[in-house]
DNA sequence: GATTGACCTCAACATTAGTTGAGGTTCTAG
DNA sequence: CTAGAACCTCAACTAATGTTGAGGTCAATC
């Protein structure tokens, strides 16, 4: 049987030790509903114990290089006011998963084209992906088309 | 033979429309001593055509995630005022090529820990490489740094 | 039951990476 | 030579992601 200890909420400052983040970054998660906690009678927050985990899917993702607004929208899917369960966890983690697994792709095509590009010397953007990496085109209004050089 | 054409400077224009950058981003980029330019006697900016290379690299190291300050620093090592030459592009990308591999490194532990982790439902911080990603907290005064790389 | 560290709110400031606009100048095509 | 597009500077603004400080409250310990 777990502990009373297992069981007590967190306190900011404990929440802000365990996960490495500042107390002030807590807040802003919370004025941007990335996290919530109760109150006390005395008004101070304490956090669900889950909420370790919600805050470290946060700076996870934010290390990926997400937004905070994406990272929100995500954790959106997970249930309000209660201890997600791990089938919520595992559905939003296998979105997430396909996002790294991408990013992982896309870092390492770019590797592979600094050796060929930048690495030789030519960097010649004509036949270089570097600058179009497959992704946004169409959805840019203004900027950012064409890197094909004429040289 | 190369053409009188080929060797004329860019204006800022042609820079921004071929690089895809904004002539504003230009502007700014100049200001922080990423790239340069001479001027015309109307005091027009004139770009060394290399320096398209420059910003498909600016542009590409952001990509990667790293802010401006340290790629203003990578391309100090480039040669002031003249064009660089093969090997001076080389050097600078085989450094990159080292930050590149690293944060792919990151990127695949992050995948693996999150189906270990996040995948399972438990990812319990204390055993959890996540949030400590081999940086470390010594140094830290108040959570939430930005991950560094390191230099 | 007082002290002291942890906590509260709210507002202002910081940093990065630019964008926008006003007001004026230069360049180039006709 | 002139019209208009492209360029110039400078200052102010934006947005994301927080931090810092002032002024006041809560709660755990001596």
């Amino acid at each position: 049987m777990p502990s009373v200890e297992t069981h007590r909420p967190l306190t900011i400052g404990e929440l802000s030790e365990r996960s490495g983040v500042s107390a002030s970054a807590l807040h802003f998660y919370e004025r941007n509903g990335l996290i919530e906690a109760e109150r006390t009678a005395g008004n101070q927050r304490r956090y669900r114990r889950d909420t370790l985990r919600r805050v470290a899917f946060i700076k996870t993702s934010q290390r990926v290089g997400l937004p905070l607004k994406d990272i929100r929208d995500a954790l959106e899917s997970l249930p309000d006011g209660r201890t997600p369960t791990k089938r919520d966890w595992s559905r939003l983690s296998s979105r997430w998963r396909k996002e790294l697994d991408e990013r992982i792709a896309a870092l390492q095509h770019l590797r592979n084209d600094l050796d060929g590009c930048i690495g030789c010397g030519c960097l010649s953007l004509k036949s270089c992906t570097l600058q179009n990496p497959s992704d946004e085109l169409g959805a840019s209004g203004a900027g950012a088309q064409r890197w094909t050089l004429p040289e």
